[in-house]
Formats: C-alpha cells, sequence, structure tokens
DNA sequence: TACATTTACATAAGTGCTTATATAAATACA
DNA sequence: TGTATTTATATAAGCACTTATGTAAATGTA
C-alpha cells in the first residue's frame, strides 16, 4: 500500500518531508481548535524573538538556518498579525531589531500551556528506542495512524485546565468579570434588556446582600466562568442564573464544573430541598446538560421574570 | 548556536523538514555531478512507475499518499523529460496509462547504481540505536554536518566503477566507438583534421595491422574510453597516443587505468625499451598526469607528426 | 434509458520555502 | 576623505507542494 514506506532509506528525504507536513499540519488543527491565530511554521522565530529581549533578523537567520528571506518573510507575516514589533537600532541604522508586542505577549502566555503539552505528546510519540531513522519513522507513522495526534493534544490540555480550574466565592474585585462574562453571553443568544444591566452591574445588591451566591471559576488568575443561586421571593426558594463561560474557554466542561459545586453547595452547605432555573428551549445543549445534572422540566408561570425564558426546570435533592 | 535543536521535541516539524531538504539537496547534487536529468522529488512516482507494467495517476498517488495534483504536475515534469509515455485506456477513456518510455528505461539503468549507492549511504548515516527520534535526527545531522553526504555518494559511486571497468583489446565492433571517443575529445580541444579522419575511421589499416595496440575501457557493456600504441617508423618506437574518455565518465580515473594498462603492456608484454607521446601543454592535467607516470619531456623535432602539439614527452622502462 | 452521482484527471491559485538580486547603511582602505 | 566593499534587509521570481474547482467519462438509479 504504501509505497514510500516501501522503499527503505532511499526514500527518507520523502519521508521526512511526508512526516513533517503531517505534523505540522497536526499542530495546525491544535492552534485552530483554541482558536489561536498563529501557525506552526512560524513556531521556531517567534520562540527565538520570544526567549531574546530584541533580536535582529540576521541573528534569528544564524540560528534557524534557513535562507534569510525565509526570516524576512515570516517576520513580515508575525507583524502582520501585530505579535511583533520593530525597533530601528540607533547605533547602525540597517538593523531592525524585533521584540513581541503586547499581543505578542499575550499569545506566548496562551501558546505556553499548549507548546508544553505538545513537546510532552511528541515525546509520547518518539520517546522509543529504535536501530535505525527508518524503524523509528516507521514507528511514529504507526502511532499517528493509529491515534489522532492533535485529538491527543487538545485532549490533554484540556484535562489539563479542568484540573486547574478552582472555583472561588464571590468578590468585590470579581463584579466586572460577573458583568462581562453575562453580557457577551446575553449578546450572543439574546439582547441585553435594561433589568439584565441593572442586575448584572450589581450583584452585590441584587444577588449576593438578598442572601444569594455568585461563584467563579478561576484558571491562572483568569475569571473564565460564573453561575449564582439567586433568591426568589421570601420562602427561600433559589434560582441557578446567570451562568456563563469565556468564548475562549468553552470546550473544557467548565459550566459542567461550575454548576456541580453550585449544586453541591445548595444541597450540603444551604440545605436547600430544590432547586429551579429558567432557560430557552433553542439552548439545546444547555438544556442537555441541565438534564444530565437531574433537573427535569416543570410547567412555567404565565408571567415569568424573564422574557427570554421559554422552558422552567427543577432540581428536587 | 543551532536553536532548532534546542527546542528539543517541540521543534519536531521544522526540524523534519529541514533535515528532509538537506537530503534532498544532497541527492540532487549526485545526479547533477553524473549530469543525470533527474529531481531527488520525482524518485519516489518515477520508481513506483518503473516497478510496475503501467500505473495510473491514482493508483500512484493511493500509493504515495500525496494530493493528486502533486502526481499530476510530477508526471507532467517527467513527461517533460521524455522519461514517461501515456496510453489511454480502452475500457475506461479517463484514465491515462503510464509507462516509462525508452529514454526512461535507460535512465532508470542509469538510476539504478546511484540509488543502490545513496540507500547504502543512508543506511551508513542512520543505521544507529537511539531511544528517541530526535536523539536520532541529532545524531543524523551531527554526521551530515562532519561528513559531506553527496561526497560519500560520489566517491562510493566511483569507487564502484572503478572496479567495474575493464580494460579489453582491440575488435571490429569497437572500431565506431574508438573514432566517437576520440572526435568527440579532438571537437572539444582542437580542430579534427583530414589526417585524423583518415585514421580514426581506419584504425585496424593504420595501427593494429602495423603492429600496434588500441585498448578500450569497458563499463557495463558500454565503451567509454580507449588508447593506443601506434608504431613510429619500422626501429620498433612506439607511441602511446589516441587517449580519449567518454564526458559522461570523466572523473572516474578511467584515463589512468587505461594508462597504467597501456605502460604495463608495452612493458612486459611487447618489450619495449621505452615509450614517447606527444602532446600540448595547453593541456595541463593530461601533462601531469603522463609525469606521475614517470613520462619526463624531451626535445620535439622541428617536423613533429601533429600541428597540435608542442611538447613530446618519453618513459623509459 | 435518462439523469444524477461518482470517478479520473487537469487547471488555478495560494503557501512556505528557495535562489538571485536590489537597496541602503556601515566599514575598509587608498 | 572619497570610493570600494561588506553587511542588513527587502523584493522578485521560481519551485514543489497544497486546496479548491473544473471537465469529461463511467456508473448507479429511477
Amino acid at each position: 500500500m504504501d509505497a514510500l514506506r516501501g522503499f527503505g532509506e532511499l526514500g527518507l528525504g520523502s519521508r521526512l518531508k511526508r512526516v513533517s507536513e503531517f505534523v505540522m499540519k497536526e499542530t495546525q488543527i491544535v492552534y485552530d481548535h483554541f482558536n489561536i491565530d498563529f501557525d506552526p511554521y512560524l513556531f521556531p522565530i517567534f520562540k527565538i524573538i520570544s526567549n531574546k529581549d530584541g533580536v535582529t533578523n540576521s541573528e534569528i537567520q544564524n540560528s534557524l538556518q534557513f535562507s534569510q528571506p525565509a526570516i524576512t518573510q515570516a517576520l513580515n507575516k508575525l507583524n502582520n498579525k501585530g505579535l511583533i514589533i520593530y525597533k530601528t537600532d540607533k547605533e547602525d541604522k540597517r538593523k531592525k531589531i524585533i521584540y513581541l508586542s503586547n499581543k505578542g505577549q499575550i499569545t506566548l502566555e496562551t501558546l505556553k500551556p499548549l507548546w508544553i503539552n505538545i513537546d510532552k505528546v511528541i515525546k509520547e510519540y518518539t520517546l522509543e528506542s529504535s536501530s535505525s531513522l527508518i524503524e523509528h519513522l516507521n514507528a511514529l507513522e504507526n502511532k499517528l495512524n493509529k491515534k489522532s495526534f492533535s485529538k491527543t493534544i487538545i485532549d490533554n490540555i484540556k484535562m489539563e485546565v479542568v484540573q486547574e480550574i478552582k472555583i472561588i466565592n464571590y468578590k468585590n474585585e470579581y463584579a466586572k468579570d460577573f458583568y462581562k462574562l453575562n453580557v457577551e453571553w446575553l449578546k450572543t443568544f439574546f439582547v441585553v434588556e435594561p433589568y439584565d444591566e441593572e442586575v448584572l452591574s450589581k450583584p452585590e445588591t441584587y444577588i449576593v446582600n438578598k442572601g444569594g451566591h455568585i461563584f467563579f471559576a478561576k484558571l491562572n488568575n483568569e475569571i473564565v466562568g460564573t453561575v449564582a443561586l439567586m433568591p426568589i421571593g421570601n420562602e427561600g426558594l433559589f434560582e441557578l442564573t446567570k451562568m456563563a463561560v469565556s468564548p475562549n474557554h468553552r470546550g473544557f466542561k467548565i459550566g459542567q464544573k461550575l454548576m456541580q459545586y453550585c449544586i453541591d453547595f445548595a444541597k450540603n452547605e444551604m440545605k436547600l430541598p430544590k432547586l429551579i432555573l429558567y432557560s430557552n428551549t433553542k439552548l439545546e445543549n444547555a438544556i442537555y446538560i441541565y438534564r444530565k445534572y437531574g433537573f427535569i422540566e416543570i410547567p412555567i408561570q404565565e408571567n415569568s421574570p424573564y422574557k427570554r425564558s421559554d422552558i422552567k426546570m427543577e432540581l428536587v435533592f
């Protein structure tokens, strides 16, 4: 079937190229999956720039052994993406010294955990003793065919993220995160009504001071998700609401982690008999999750508190 | 220095690409050195065509896992070089069945010994046990930096060729080779005079029947070089002359092999006391070789037999 | 048997490299 | 101190691929 493999050492050149292209393409999938505007071929140059505090085109060329125009072209790409800035050397006006821009710094921080995991997975695929390079390439290609490289990396990263997520209580300093996350979410699916504005901008007044609770999912000092338990009326009825996850961090099951925490808290700490929530049937995924955690649909009253809600659910402990 | 190496497994993609490109480029040098109009990237496709008796574009694509346009484009290149021919399938008129052309067959035969040696040298560079792919690439790149890959292959091939060269006696069937090789050589450096034409087209009359000898260097059924011992006058004086090597086979020391054989023959078989030769001082390399084999410059007579000669040399046994 | 789908190959345009060459500043040298 | 050489970077064009799409023949299906 695979002729190239049959050629043995003779096809080494084409073989290396094929594996290289495969690895690059899979890495691209990883970057794309996490919505990072970055290309695998830019990695060596970007890494060098981030390692040193100011480098020139020719310095990069020396450490990479690519052609000088290749460096210039890649730098143009990085510049177009806004990841680097140029400063002309004062001593030697031919030189352009290259630094990471602010956006570059931020991208670097997002890339770092990916790189750690890419490195880890490549090691997983390639740390194996063999008696020849071709044999090694055979083993690697076998593994790549058997188990998706990009998926393995993505799963690793997600697992890591999930482990690092901490659920924490409301503090004043998180008020703006609470607002931002919820407004972002509302804008995506509905419209932000005046009452939303009011509640979301004063969470302390409307939720915490009324005996409610707000929780946050924190990942490396960044608030990436939130949820609230808000009292309804005066009979000890609580609503699970204001759940939102940062768009850059969807797919990590952060919402489910928040929900689990919320349910446990309501049941064990607050000793509530039940929880209710309002949602909309067009949010199929959300409703699926609610059901998964035991919520059951109940009749919705005529004048429900939210215009956008057309379904009411209940979880009895 | 080498940043890419410093990145470890993380830079695997770029790393593989770099090594691939290096190997390809070095292989190109080998093909160029032997004046073969062929590119390393065409190898996989050309090899598949030569292995099977008639293949289609899509069959090649299946066995190589390249994109279909990549195959079409490479086939166009092979077709432009005249190495393949297309025949439309009679059953299915969409299909173009691909065969090697006559030229393709010949090129294949010239390539085969190169491929054997390329394979051998790559094995030499890569048959080494290591515990990870990166480690293996490190070892390979170290070797590639230390010892020229292309030169090693070329040297291997030359050695093999030299071993396969046989020096044989004159036969009628070689008359045309004798003519062709000498005229080719004369045209390069001088002009072919009427007397040359006469002697070269009738070697039997002018050399063999007069007690002279003609020797040929034969490589795989091909005559690639010649030299003659021609009598001068009637006093048993012999001239080493008509030495020529095929342009495609220069650099294999075929000339030296012919010369050594000639000298040994003159000394041991013909029991000659000495040999003379005429040459031209502008042929510096030739004269260097003559000196190396013991020829010493002697005064040249006024009316030397060749207009083009300005130096006469002698080897006394 | 007609028409939609699939298959085989070709073409077009884009990408990340390459080599060759241009441009402008710095340095060497007479 | 002026001019040639070297150095740093940019631009242009080519190359071996890619993806997207086109074209024509064969096949499946109603």
